[in-house]
DNA sequence: CCGTATCCTCCACGATACTG
DNA sequence: CAGTATCGTGGAGGATACGG
């Protein structure tokens, strides 16, 4: 799933694969390690600063965090507010265009929720019969 | 995104980051290349054998839709009959789990096909803005 | 406090060749 | 037809150190 690390060649072609099927477009931006994270956090505590997200989201890197809310505001997801004081305070909040990806992403959310007991238990299913762990 | 390469370590160990955030263990399985693909193909046109598969899908190579039926066919979300005819003859459709996970992969592709045009324009924005480009 | 710069590792994905 | 086996690679993601 590619994100951006170097962001100077990212307009430049887009693989022909990805032509047609809306929700794979969709999860090529967002499907990453740590965006749809992101956007939970914002979405649900509202106006964060780095460090605030950087705790609640633990075990992300500042290097990545960084990378993922950069992408984000590229996106017109986020927006990225700095408060010019001494030490610097940086906001960062879901745009309109974000919070309309709340509705579908909670989607996601319930269907896991509801469903991802089956899932594990299928999984056992199929290791079993196919021989794994005995 | 782990696919499973080596399927027999795959119900080892879970990353800690996952526990409570349910979108995210759900991205974690079909956030890969090519399962919502898969996934979309088998709910619109039903059942569908693995070289019709492999045409529609175009690009995928065999390796990676063998892993991915796979894949999805472990966590119960398709099915894999193969009928011991000469030349054998394997279809494959989506259960009745795989069939509830349409109605939120719906959700996204709607999302998309509103929105993604918002998400272009914000990104060629930013990428002015911050001098990309020219 | 809020990042950037650099290096490194690991594995998802692809290409190719072969098989029941 | 429907796969398996093997090898190679790009790049996502992490660790660490430094900068405004």
């Amino acid at each position: 799933m590619r994100t951006v690390e170097t962001v100077t060649d990212a307009t430049s072609s887009w693989d022909p694969y990805e032509q047609g099927c809306p929700s794979r477009d969709l999860l090529d931006r967002i499907g990453d390690k740590w965006s749809i994270l992101v956007l939970g956090e914002l979405g649900e505590h509202g106006t964060s600063r780095f460090t605030e997200l950087r705790k609640r989201l633990s075990g992300v890197s500042e290097k990545m965090l960084t990378q993922t809310l950069r992408a984000l505001e590229r996106d017109g997801l986020v927006l990225r507010t700095v408060h010019p004081e001494v030490p610097v305070r940086v906001e960062y909040e879901l745009t309109p265009l974000g919070h309309t990806l709340r509705g579908p992403l909670r989607g996601l959310t319930q269907w896991s929720l509801q469903h991802m007991a089956e899932v594990l238990a299928a999984r056992e299913a199929y290791d079993v019969r196919t021989g794994q762990t005995g």
